[in-house]
RNA sequence: GGCCCUAUCGUCUAAUGGUUAGGACAUCGCCCUCUCACGGCGGUAAUCCGGGUUCGACUCCCGGUAGGGUCACCA
């Protein structure tokens, strides 16, 4: 199919995914895939020095995690041999010259290095975001193009490669504009055809410089690690420099590919906002099953609690975990709290404080009097196990009659020792009716005494 | 510094000559409520500056200013 639309992303092993490389894998994934056309991983493992496999594992890793895989994946040191051919083509067709010169870090020591010949023309390439721009390329000189002819450099190596896996368009950062000159001017030395460009809008850091890996987070392993959903870090990426002709906000990536438009991606640079990012994981965090949403919480809070050696239970904290749900934006959220104590009352009775006990609305004689009536009404379930619904039917009239802060704000701080919690009937739906009693039993032993 | 790119609420952005400049996140207030969270309702908040062009500029042109990117035998 001569006019497939292929796009290209291409990193490097040298540190793991940055979400930048992420967003411009989406936008080319989107590009490519909305027409059918055909979306390429190339690794850039040239620079041997810098390579690491761990890597170049991450950098799948993260594409298959974000659901961008690669219809095809190449290797860039695979293609030594298409560069050394264009080397030579260049070189026979006066294009390019060795050059013998003295080496840069040993100056006594004389080493051979291919110059591209540059003919110091204007060049003006259309880019498909920003329009027309041009550059003087004389001022590049006699550019390095490889080191040997067993050593190509980036700009040789990405024009070949680009070229012989037939990219139409070219999707890149915008810190490429002023590499864009320097590639079209190998192209035409090799006689190739030009891809379209585009060049998308960096992600900028709060004080709208680059993001970098040392002073922010920005590795997609990270975030994943942290607890955010995929779905969320797709849809949050593609918000980033681009808008649909409408208000919507949420999209799976199917209507990404659908909705998406190059020309509508903006031009100026967007600093990343994790209060959004947040909002969106929290939306998909919304999206799971029940089932799912629990198991998943479950497995964070028996974590975080085991490490803090409270004893876990399946029953209470099955029954626990689905309260979780308008709680949580992000799992690492519940970790921190968990490992902050802010569920062991779940778990196990808590501390009480007798001067907070009573709350705002009762004097200490008055909270023990209503604690006891709340027992008194507990005792007539039968069992442990029932629904908040219910235990709150039971209560709630008692409560209406005697004013509700009198009667469940000491009630709630018996059952959590916490100033802020979930309300009480929640609380002994989780921990049990026995259990329960025997806390608001010893609350009233410590307002008594 | 040279070259290149960019410029609407704090942030992401809509509005491609005529709108009370719209939405989302954040923030603030109110409601719900024993507390927290959730939820509902509402508010504050922006066209960088100066010249043009035009009956009319966020929108087009020029000039400033500011920010960013890039200037490797790294990718």
């Amino acid at each position: 199919m001569a006019d497939e639309i292929r796009t290209r992303i291409a990193p490097s092993p040298t540190g793991y995914l940055h979400f930048g490389t992420a967003r411009s894998a989406l936008f080319n994934y989107l590009f490519a895939k909305q027409s059918g056309g055909m979306f390429i991983l190339r690794v850039e493992d040239t620079d041997t020095s810098r390579n690491r496999p761990e890597y170049d594992a991450d950098i799948l890793d993260s594409l298959n995690w974000l659901g961008l895989a690669a219809d095809r994946t190449f290797r860039q040191s695979e293609a030594l041999p298409a560069h050394q051919a264009a080397l030579r083509a260049m070189i026979e067709a006066d294009r390019a010259y060795v050059s013998k010169e003295p080496a840069k870090d040993d100056p006594s020591r004389t080493v051979e290095v291919i110059r591209l010949r540059n003919p110091g023309t204007k060049i003006t390439f259309t880019d498909l975001i920003r329009g027309d721009i041009t550059f003087d390329t004389g001022e590049l000189g006699d550019f390095v193009i490889a080191r040997s002819m067993n050593e190509p450099l980036y700009h040789l190596a990405v024009v070949v490669d680009d070229h012989d896996a037939g990219i139409t368009h070219v999707i890149r950062g915008e810190d490429h504009i002023s590499n864009t000159p320097r590639q079209i001017l190998i192209q035409e030395a090799l006689g190739y055809a030009r891809p379209q460009y585009a060049h998308i809008p960096l992600i900028l850091a709060p004080d709208r410089s680059k993001m970098s890996k040392r002073k922010h987070e920005t590795s997609l392993l990270q975030f994943r690690a942290r607890g955010y959903l995929p779905e969320a870090m797709v849809n949050y990426l593609a918000l980033l420099g681009w808008h649909p002709d409408d208000d919507q906000e949420l999209f799976t990536l199917p209507e990404l590919v659908c909705a998406f438009d190059l020309s509508r991606i903006q031009k100026g640079g967007a600093v990343f906002d994790p209060d959004k990012l947040r909002w969106f994981n929290k939306q998909y965090l919304g999206q799971k099953s029940d089932a799912e949403f629990a198991y998943e919480a479950a497995a964070v809070l028996k974590e975080a609690l085991a490490a803090r050696g409270v004893a876990w239970q399946q029953d209470t904290g099955e029954r626990l975990a689905p309260l979780l749900r308008e709680r949580v934006s992000v799992w690492e959220d519940l970790r921190a709290e968990a490992e902050a104590g802010e569920y062991d009352y779940f778990f196990a009775p808590p501390a009480l404080d007798a001067s907070i006990l009573p709350g705002k609305h009762a004097s200490a004689q008055e909270a023990a009097a209503h604690l006891s009536h709340a027992d008194q009404l507990l005792s007539s379930l039968s069992h442990d196990d029932y629904a908040a619904e219910v235990i709150k039917e039971a209560i709630w009239p008692y409560a209406e009659e005697q004013g509700r802060g009198a009667v469940l704000w000491p009630l709630r701080y018996a059952l959590s020792g916490r100033e802020r919690s979930p309300d009480p009937f929640t609380i002994i739906a989780a921990i049990g009716v026995s259990d329960a009693r025997a806390r608001i039993k010893a609350a009233i032993s410590l307002l008594v005494q």
